[in-house]
DNA sequence: ATCGTTCTCAACCATTTGGTTGACAGGCCT
DNA sequence: AGGCCTGTCAACCAAATGGTTGAGAACGAT
């Protein structure tokens, strides 16, 4: 039962990595959620600098919509959208976890140089000066 | 001159964080960066895991090649696949940018918000403490 | 020189993606 | 009620994506 809905939500969460990820490999996309982040703002006026047709910024708000990353609410016949940065923390997480990783790992590779310094093996240096 | 090299500059790098976020909003791909933070791989070994064809995993490899996440060097028939773990600031940076822009502006929302509460405006509040 | 291993390239296929246009729904304003 | 904005939905199209298989390049080993 328990494990169940770990899984589900392990699936759920990769689904939406995926489609964060995915949805900020666009430039349009990327610019739209840079400029949510000073302002909320509608379709209309998200579309305006773009020249494309409003339809298509629409499609991309409901990618990013999708994603997490915006949401919209209604004011009359206009649909504000807001950025969502709590999204942000999944993708920090996973990038931290993996970063940090690589980067004990390239410690450990440099104390073992350093060793093999220490004991004259050095192969692939051509001026060792210390 | 200058500025061209640097409008060159700013267009790879907007292509570069694209290509990035592309990468890793696919899954295997994402696994693959995962592996790989752990320890260098070759080709062989990285598609064993999945179920899909060796041509497969090596096209991934590429896509994450052209995104700068991977470098691969020769060892006889064998290309080890090496994660540079650089290319994460990019991404780091891009998303703590925006970030920070949207958490401030909440902060300023906050501060609206106990102003209004100040004046006894407070419309959406069940029990305020202070 | 040939063989086995490891991997890439090329051609092909199905699906997804990003764009278009046209129709229309929802909600203001006379 | 009719008109005007704002935005979505649907159908369609071209290009990109993720997968396949088959051929072959590069290299070590025998």
């Amino acid at each position: 039962m328990i494990n169940q809905k770990v899984e589900e939500k392990d699936d759920d969460m990769a689904d939406q990595l995926s489609r964060v990820f995915a949805a900020l490999g666009d430039p349009t996309r990327r610019d739209i959620v840079a400029r949510l982040a000073a302002q909320d703002a509608t379709v209309g006026e998200l579309a305006a600098p773009y020249d494309v047709s409003l339809q298509a910024v629409s499609k991309h708000l409901k990618v990013l919509e999708d994603a997490g990353l915006v949401t919209r609410t209604r004011d009359a016949q206009r649909r504000p959208c807001h950025l969502e940065a709590e999204v942000f923390n999944l993708m920090t997480k996973w990038i931290e976890r993996y970063r940090s990783e690589a980067e004990e790992r390239y410690q450990r590779l440099d104390a073992v140089l350093a060793q093999m310094q220490g004991r004259t093996i050095r192969s692939h240096d051509q001026g060792a000066a210390s």
